[in-house]
DNA sequence: GTGAAAGCGCTAACAA
DNA sequence: TTGTTAGCGCTTTCAC
């Protein structure tokens, strides 16, 4: 046998020396195998703590029959952003109580590092991925399905490949949330939002669209922008809407912060009361400025559940075809949306 | 040899196969080793994209030689604070540029949680952990210290344990807060914070005692709350609070989420331009609303590099005693904290 | 420059 | 119930 080295982790078989018994009882009393005679468990367990033992995790996984590490990969846009804070403390919790864990990663919309990350959580064998996807073409990943790997992706679908999907139902609220504003008699409503390339950004803008074209409202690009790569730009494009003659009298927001920044124009000019605003995303202070803020929210908690269920049934072997789900949002009316034209 | 399972991922065997050479050699291919025959690597490589062939990570760093499974764990509070996941996205990005990458777990301030999360992570065979410790005794990490693993403290310093810690300026912050509210006249100044024995919170308010003390302004109990499991009890302490004859003319609030329920307190109390308010940690909309709320707020970022550089530094085998970081913090005035008592 | 053999720490298979 | 042996996929050692 080896000599012991004292600077390095004790191993399994440190442990069968001390306890006097063969590393396969080691193995037996480390994963709780009821079979194991009592009085040796205890020899064991006190040679563990005596040698202050951990028994390497990735060391296990690989012999393992399924070869499963117990671990999964989510994907977000940016962990720092709220949506994605949420959601990954959200998939924390279902795994925990599966003895899974979570790793994560940030991809800011950035598709090659989409692609870097998935090669990263895969060279670490996660059992699963939960995937926000950046705008690319997801074929790349067919050839990875066959080694037996789910993907479940949420808030966007992937393109080009058929996988497991959880979404809001953007368009359907975005159309709510105009016919909202109509309701309040606006015609000229703004709209700001994402890159259409970007699949919620999309599906709002079309709900915007469809709520105008139902109400019989010709849609004026001037008060249309789409992609928001800075707060600057947001600014620019505000202050010269805010300049027109026949000025929006109310302003539809597809992204949290987008919401932020057109707030921030709002109050500038002081026009927070004038003019009407409706934003998609939560924000948590919503209530806290006056006029409060009307917005359309995402069941996070709920979009998480769904997407973590069907991850943990392909992990049990569900062989059904891939689902999609639109979960609902929710809309809070504090007074911004619930300006006159 | 073995035969070759469709189903299963391929292995270095199969790649070495198909390229008919050793897997030596694709491994050297692999971890781009320069003195293989370029003919070699061309034919390794189109074996490895005909397989579609993804190394196995964790049984790579079985055998290397240092162990390293080039990934560090990091602890926090909770991912869906603002504050950790702002953490989280720092250490995330430097550790990138290292090819590291990150695991975390929440601990929702729950020593048992802490030490649960560290044996997994340990399991894992993280290279270094990143913690932002509950309150407990750390002497149980002792032994741990020595199979080498690095750990920083980061947010509060760990109890009985010695070990590299970053942490804000916290007592002195404060108390220039306090004493900024004090030279806009104010001698009644509410404090509320969370439960002492956590360290920023202590912290918190020694600097706020210090700055009565040294303005020979009595501390009133009356005005003093610790401890903030909730958003009702913040909530019911603060309708005490504008009850009284003597109510305070300003308020500190030691921490972020408490400093949102005494800002919604205060505005449904219409008292948000009458008492003064200045707080602790950052708020993404503090210039939103009316007045703009004054805050101390922590660099995060350079909290982030500093812990980083100091882990990096040990993984690097820098073996100098402990080291305390204090980072200073930014005072940002927007006019809550300049209402005159 | 290349490869055969050993072994990392653990679990599986099977025998005792 | 317990132990022995093989082997997971890779890197290391060392001989060629």
């Amino acid at each position: 046998m080896k000599s012991t080295s004292s600077r390095a982790r004790p191993t399994i078989r440190e442990v069968a020396a001390l306890s006097d018994t063969s590393i396969k009882t080691v193995s037996r009393v480390i994963n709780g195998v009821s079979t194991v005679d009592p009085i040796l468990v205890k020899r064991v367990e006190s040679a563990i703590k005596k040698l202050n033992y951990r028994p390497n995790a990735t060391a296990g996984s690989l012999r393992r029959v399924n070869g499963r590490t117990n671990t999964i990969g989510i994907l977000l846009k940016d962990i720092a952003n709220p949506f994605s804070s949420a959601l990954y403390r959200a998939f924390e919790n279902l795994a925990r109580v599966q003895g899974i864990d979570v790793i994560a990663g940030s991809m800011d919309e950035q598709p090659e590092r989409e692609v870097e990350l998935i090669a990263t959580f895969i060279a670490r064998r996660v059992d699963g991925l939960i995937i926000v996807p950046t705008t690319i073409d997801h074929g790349y990943l067919k050839t990875e399905r066959k080694s037996g790997m789910p993907f479940v992706f949420i808030d966007r679908p992937p393109n080009n490949f058929i996988a497991d999907t959880v979404v809001a139902t953007n368009k359907k609220s975005a159309r709510q949330a105009t016919e909202h504003l109509i309701n309040f008699g606006h015609k000229r409503i703004a709209y700001l939002g994402d890159n259409q390339e970007i699949y919620t950004a999309e599906q709002r803008f079309g709900g915007y669209q469809e709520a105008l074209k139902a109400a019989g409202i010709k849609i004026d690009n001037r008060y249309i922008h789409h992609g928001v790569e800075n707060k600057e730009e947001i600014q620019k494009f505000t202050s010269e809407l805010f300049a027109l003659k026949d000025r929006p009298t109310a302003i539809f927001s597809s992204q949290n912060f987008v919401t932020v920044e057109v707030l921030r124009a709002l109050r500038q000019a002081k026009l927070e009361k004038t003019i009407a605003l409706v934003g998609f995303d939560d924000l948590d202070f919503a209530d806290l400025v006056n006029p409060g803020i009307t917005l359309v929210t995402q069941d996070i908690s709920k979009m998480a559940h769904v997407a973590a269920e069907l991850l943990f049934a392909r992990l049990a072997g569900k062989k059904t075809p891939a689902e999609l789900h639109e979960i609902e949002t929710i809309f809070t009316q504090r007074g911004s949306g619930e300006i006159k034209a």
